[in-house]
DNA sequence: AATTATACCTAACACCGTTATGTAAAATAA
DNA sequence: TTATTTTACATAACGGTGTTAGGTATAATT
């Protein structure tokens, strides 16, 4: 499992990605992030569900209820402009951490020099 | 400048990361992860220092105070085993995390398939 | 003499994941 | 038939943490 802080970090971001691929549902969002971090990251109902009407709120990702043939209703996210844009900008962000502790870790082409003190 | 959960994930591992090379102190860790980041990362003392704090209480680093030449005092840290330790295991969560990410940005090997509906 | 840089600290506020709980229907198991 | 699990969404109290703002003190620079 993942820190709260990671988790915080990531989820936004996730979210933009897989509906950047199309639209989705909630529940299986949830399925697809556990499936993508191989049972690494098991989000709660709990969690997403308060993430995606926050994102809605903000214009990132917009709404529709849609039943099925089954009789269950599914609220399906897609994600706008505005939501494109900002993955963007926290996809850059996240690279750039990255590359710190690539650098960091010795798993990069320039190694860490510390600073003489 | 990243967001604030970005940041709140990155600090930790971060702080630990750079301890693994040898005794640093506040201020001068602010300044190391500005240089680190090119700028983009710019940490705020009153942010730092109950980072620090909070560390030091759960033993993931150790504390001394050291008086300078120039008659300044700094608290410098250096990081204990448990740092250690806990650093392994944040850096392979970050890894899993940014692991797919790549796979969702479409810069790894496996290009990422959406599941069926 | 005044300002900036160095060096540490605390407090109120806002945001957000966690845990717990609720509602409801379909699918599966006993 | 009945009970349990899965699907599918939602809200509320709690705790942890970055942000903003403010405080203390000394050395270096203007």
């Amino acid at each position: 499992m993942a820190t709260k802080a990671l988790v915080a970090a990531s989820t936004k971001p996730l979210v933009l990605s897989i509906l950047s691929y199309g639209e989705n549902y909630g529940y299986q969002i949830i399925k697809e992030v556990e499936r993508l971090s191989q049972g690494q990251l098991n989000w709660t109902d709990a969690m997403l569900y308060p993430v995606l009407n926050r994102m809605d709120k903000e214009g990132l990702i917009a709404s529709q209820w849609v039943k099925t043939e089954n009789g269950r209703k599914r609220k399906y996210y897609r994600i706008t402009d505005l939501g494109r844009s900002t993955l963007e900008r926290e996809r850059a962000q996240w690279l750039n951490v990255n590359r710190i502790f690539v650098q960091l870790w010795g798993m990069g082409e320039t190694p860490y020099q510390p600073s003489l003190k």
